[in-house]
DNA sequence: ACGAATTGGACTGTTAACAATTTACCTGGT
DNA sequence: ACCAGGTAAATTGTTAACAGTCCAATTCGT
């Protein structure tokens, strides 16, 4: 019999990932022009599986490609950041409510401890952005698996939170926030819980559409620069 | 100086666009299994090139890969497909909202002459479903594009269509639709003219909407099997 | 001294040979 | 006759060498 999933990992999944994280992490800096060869023995890679990743990545607009010109990290405009959270605005929205029709009980108990441990994380990372950032993403990430939604759930996890996640890290965080988005996050999984998909999508549009504003008016106030 | 673009297709491009249309087409259909080799003597191609189209393709979900064992057309069940028209529902009617904001005044124009051109076709080409679909991929490709959104054209654009054009050309068209369905462009068009984004919006979703029940329909009488 | 053309180097795109894994078939046993 | 194990062929993954293109430094002319 066919084994589910033998996790098998070629060279080209590795530099792909190396690769994915390099740039979430900021390790290739936006607008940056990369070299194959040095990436090559960056991560003890050939060029053929490297070119292989660079390929998904260009195809996901992590990167851009000038034919015979070299590779850059794609840099995402001021304007650009506050579209791509129109678009989660939508899609989140859409996850949440399909979320709440199709979440297991036991997916959802889950999802409500993750929380608890999330404030934790708050109350003793006072200010650690980085932890917050990545409580967060755990949030969002459990929604959109619980979609049931394949494509949505794949163009979430595989093309928007990679994009978002860059510019996460150098946001500041005005005091108090975490706890407001905690809150926010505790009121949507209590709509799912209570399979009330029409109230959890409009809390999830919520909830985004602050997180938009607040880094517009971080823009405008020259804190956040790209 | 830098030439805007000077079109410079690499072995790579040609690859992914025969690879991308022949899956559309349903020169492969979907679930098929593709052995690497045939496909380099069908496209003149040699392995290195093709191998990149495929990882592009992969990560765009027309195809799925499991290593070792080769690559396969990917097979979208009903399920799925309805699921993809409510995505579509949501970000294109984001799409509409964003183009009534920004398309300028001869884009519009055009629009409006590209519809009557559609008229005619529909009336000539009676249920030469080939051109109604290609005609209804125009009209939402010139939104996704008049949205001024650069990822959310690229997920429509790049993402849904191909998965929906894949099924698009095996729908049956029942008397009548055609028309209706231009009305409801016509309809968008002029709240995009008016520049009512949230007209569009709505417009737009109902629109995406109904064509989702039609295909409900489809499949519940079993005219369309996937 | 400044600008344009040219040449050399570095890098990308491509190809073909090599290695590793899977699948299918065949053999042997129960 | 059917199932299990092993082996061989075919296919995929990987590597390294080759060819073509772009970029920059250098040189020549004005």
């Amino acid at each position: 019999m066919r084994e589910n999933s033998p996790p098998v990992y070629t060279r080209a999944d590795e530099a792909f990932d190396c690769l994915q994280t390099a740039i979430v992490k900021g390790d290739l800096a936006p607008g940056e022009k990369i070299g194959e060869l040095e990436l090559c023995t960056r991560f003890n890679l050939t060029r053929g599986p490297l070119r292989e990743a660079i390929g998904r990545l260009e195809s996901r607009g992590l990167l851009v490609r000038r034919p015979h010109a070299g590779v850059k990290v794609v840099a995402v405009s001021a304007a650009e950041l506050i579209e791509l959270y129109l678009i989660r605005e939508n899609m989140e929205g859409l996850a949440a409510r399909q979320a709440a029709e199709r979440m297991t009980d036991s997916e959802i108990a889950d999802l409500q401890a993750t929380l608890d441990a999330h404030e934790q994380m708050i109350d003793e990372a006072q200010g650690q952005a980085y932890y917050q950032a990545e409580g967060d993403y755990d949030f969002h990430h459990r929604i959109a698996t619980g979609s049931r939604n394949t494509k949505l759930a794949q163009m979430l996890l595989g093309d928007l939170y990679y994009m978002v996640r860059m510019y996460r890290y150098r946001l500041s965080t005005s005091a108090g926030r975490p706890h407001r988005a905690l809150g926010e996050h505790r009121r949507i999984v209590e709509a799912i819980a209570q399979r009330d998909g029409e109230l959890a999508e409009f809390l999830m549009k919520r909830h985004i559409n602050a997180a938009r504003r607040n880094i517009e008016k971080q823009i405008q106030d020259g804190v956040l620069t790209i």
